[in-house]
Parts: C-alpha cells; sequence; structure tokens
DNA sequence: TAGAGGATTGAT
DNA sequence: TCAATCCTCTAC
C-alpha cells in the first residue's frame, strides 16, 4: 500500500526519517519495476546547515523542498552521483528526509545490470548507489510519490525502536555544530547499511 | 561570467 | 588518500 500524503505532510521531519525504516521505495523506470526496502535515512531541516534549504533559502536547485511534503527531491552530487530525498512538512517550509540505504526486494536482476556487477552484494548500500541501481536521476525530481515512477509503500512490519540506531550525519563537516545533529538513522546489524 | 566546492564512490 | 566530474551558487 502506497503511503499517504499525510505521512509525508507531518511536521516533524526527524520522526518521519526514523519511520521510513522498514519501508519500501519502489520505481518504474523504462518499464523495469525495481524495489527496495529502507534501512538506512537521513533527516534534512531549513533550520541546519547542512541542509540545501538552510534559512528557507530557495533556489532552482532546491525549489521542489518547498512544495508540499509527497514529492521527490533528486540532485546530483560532486558532478557524479545522484541522491534521492523525500520532501516533507506543508508547502512552503523545506525539509527532506534523504535515503542512503536499501536492502534489494524487486528487480534485483535488472539492478545489477545497472550495476554492471554479477552479485547483488552492496549494489544498494549507499545514497549515489541505489539510485543508480533503481534507474532514479534528476528526470525524476519533483515527482509526485503516489504517482507511478517512482513511490514509497508501506510492507506493514514496523522496525522495533529497540532496532534503530541514531548517529551523526555523513558528509556534511562544512554545517559546523549542525554536523553533530544524530540525524542519521539505520536498522542495526542490517548488512545493506553504508560503510562509513 | 568566472571560480569554487559539494548530503559520494571506488581505486590506489 | 585521491581523482572523477559537472551542476549550482556566489561574487564580481
Amino acid at each position: 500500500m502506497k503511503i499517504s500524503e499525510s505521512f509525508y505532510q507531518q511536521s516533524n521531519v526527524v520522526k518521519i526519517a526514523k519511520e521510513l525504516l522498514g519501508k519500501q521505495l519502489f520505481t518504474n523506470v523504462n518499464g523495469l519495476l525495481t524495489a527496495g526496502t529502507i534501512v538506512e535515512t537521513e533527516a534534512y531541516s531549513w533550520k541546519e546547515r547542512g541542509c540545501h534549504a538552510f534559512e528557507n533559502k530557495k533556489t532552482k536547485r532546491n525549489a521542489v523542498m518547498f512544495l508540499p511534503g509527497g514529492f521527490s527531491y533528486v540532485y546530483l552530487c560532486y558532478g557524479i552521483h545522484n541522491l534521492f530525498n523525500v520532501v516533507t512538512n506543508t508547502a512552503g517550509v523545506g525539509e527532506a528526509v534523504l535515503i542512503r540505504a536499501l536492502e534489494p526486494l524487486i528487480g534485483i536482476d535488472t539492478m545489477q545490470t545497472r550495476m554492471n556487477t554479477k552479485t547483488p552484494k552492496r549494489i544498494t548500500s549507499g545514497p549515489g548507489k541505489l539510485t543508480k541501481a533503481l534507474g532514479i536521476d534528476r528526470t525524476l525530481n519533483g515527482k509526485y510519490l503516489l504517482d507511478d515512477e517512482v513511490w514509497l509503500e508501506d510492507s506493514g512490519t514496523k522496525v522495533g525502536n529497540g532496532k534503530i540506531i541514531a548517529s551523526k550525519r555523513i558528509g556534511i563537516d562544512y554545517a559546523g555544530k549542525d554536523a553533530d545533529l544524530l540525524w542519521r538513522f539505520y536498522i542495526k546489524g542490517n548488512i545493506w547499511v553504508s560503510k562509513t
């Protein structure tokens, strides 16, 4: 069952990041269906420096972060990697959750082909890798997550609080003290979590 | 309009 | 430890 708009439009982005663990991310790109269970996320809010929408500053790149919750935000990082985010909160508030790692579920053959590898090992264990495996690029920026190109589903199984680890976010040292926020969440012991 | 730098990755 | 690689933002 697809996750409803009301889930994405909650005002607490950190809570949403935590609750997205165990949910499933689907894409249907070029007629190929792929999906994976979310095992690692990070929260980003306009209130802190790590966020592209810091101080609610709107630019051409981050414009979709100011749409109401329930849209995708895909951007290019380091000139090489597409990173996939879920926009949250209400219109005009720049908040989003970065999906950092998945456990492959559907279309593993397709993912292996896209990653040019013969084994499913670690094909989705990192934010730049899972987008490639699922065929996500910037043409999927600003898509409505209740449509049929990219969407999230609730599997019904809940990840217990005792299985969720909170830690510092990765790669935002430039954010000063905001880099110390424990806004990265992952499932304890899961082998698909990105290594750092 | 030029220049700097980034929510990463994989190879050395 | 470092290069790949290009878009975005800022400053001039």
